[in-house]
DNA sequence: AACATTATTGCAAGTAATTTGCAAATAGGG
DNA sequence: CCCTATTTGCAAATTACTTGCAATAATGTT
């Protein structure tokens, strides 16, 4: 977890940065939350510790981080219209998204990088990143709507 | 291509709501256009027939689309922040996204449904689209950054 | 340890891409 | 042709960031 804290600090140094106390504080609070935070969320929870802490330094700090390759941008159907920040590496690549109840699951799929090589051997592109949303029903929803065989009625 | 008109005009009157000259327009547009137009594009070709066409109309005639089904918004990243709309079963259901010229490929991959599929009944949710974004470099870029072996110096 | 240098931050104002309220327009049934 | 609920055009509002700038503060230097 701390992990990430190393990496981000030799990012900083190679270019010539520095590590700040915010950095630090929006970087043990990204390995803290849960998967896919929105800027807000993290500034909420990081805000707890030091409630100086503006908006758009999160905001900086995330694309910063996004440049670094350490975080992953996503935008979700049904969320709006606003960005959720993934660390790169840690819970799933993909995502399983309820179109009743908006939550998201996260997995991982071996299948689908291969899938990304197939495309990038028969297109001669470079595949760097592969990202599959699967848009349903979740346990629970489909549950509630298809109440066992016969109906309620 | 006017199968999609057909399919909007039988929505329209199961909700009781109007086939209007602008819906018309925009279900022509549609299909006139290369994948994935944003909002804007489809306002501007549509606006070369009816300039008095709002472009506050062609939101809500993507969002009722979207709600029919008929249409599938998307987002991509380094595309700022606005919204693609495809049209459902036209073009590939996947992307493969340029990370340096920001060009979008669209593609099929059947093996990604069967991958859904899998997803599903591991989880016991339901899946109804399965979408795959690739990110990488293009035919073009990827030669232009690895120029021959050997290099260019 | 104090200094100098310049990256970073906080704050406020600005922007892009829609979204919404509302009065005027009109599709379609009778 | 009328009626009237559905749509539209227009303008103002909103969301989710993004940016300019003066004040701060992290690091290298003395
Ligand atoms: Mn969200
Ligand atoms: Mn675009
Ligand atoms: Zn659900
Ligand atoms: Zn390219």
């Amino acid at each position: 977890m701390t992990d990430l804290l190393d990496r981000a600090r030799a990012r900083v140094r190679a270019a010539g940065g520095r590590m700040t106390g915010q950095r630090r504080l929006i970087l043990e609070t990204l390995t803290a939350l849960p998967a896919h935070p929105t800027a807000e969320e993290v500034h909420a929870r990081a805000a707890r510790r030091d409630s100086a802490l503006n908006l758009s330094t999160v905001y900086r700090t995330l694309h910063w981080l996004e440049a670094e390759g350490l975080v992953e941008p996503r935008r979700f159907r049904g969320h709006g219209r606003h960005d959720h920040f993934d660390l790169a590496g840690a819970h799933g690549q993909h995502h399983f998204l309820c179109t009743k109840c908006q939550r998201v699951l996260e997995f991982d799929e071996p299948q689908v990088e291969a899938v990304a090589r197939g495309y990038a051997r028969r297109h001669a592109v470079k595949v760097h990143e592969a990202s599959l949303v699967l848009y349903g029903l979740c346990a629970e929803c489909a549950a509630r709507r298809a109440p066992v065989r016969g109906g309620s009625a």
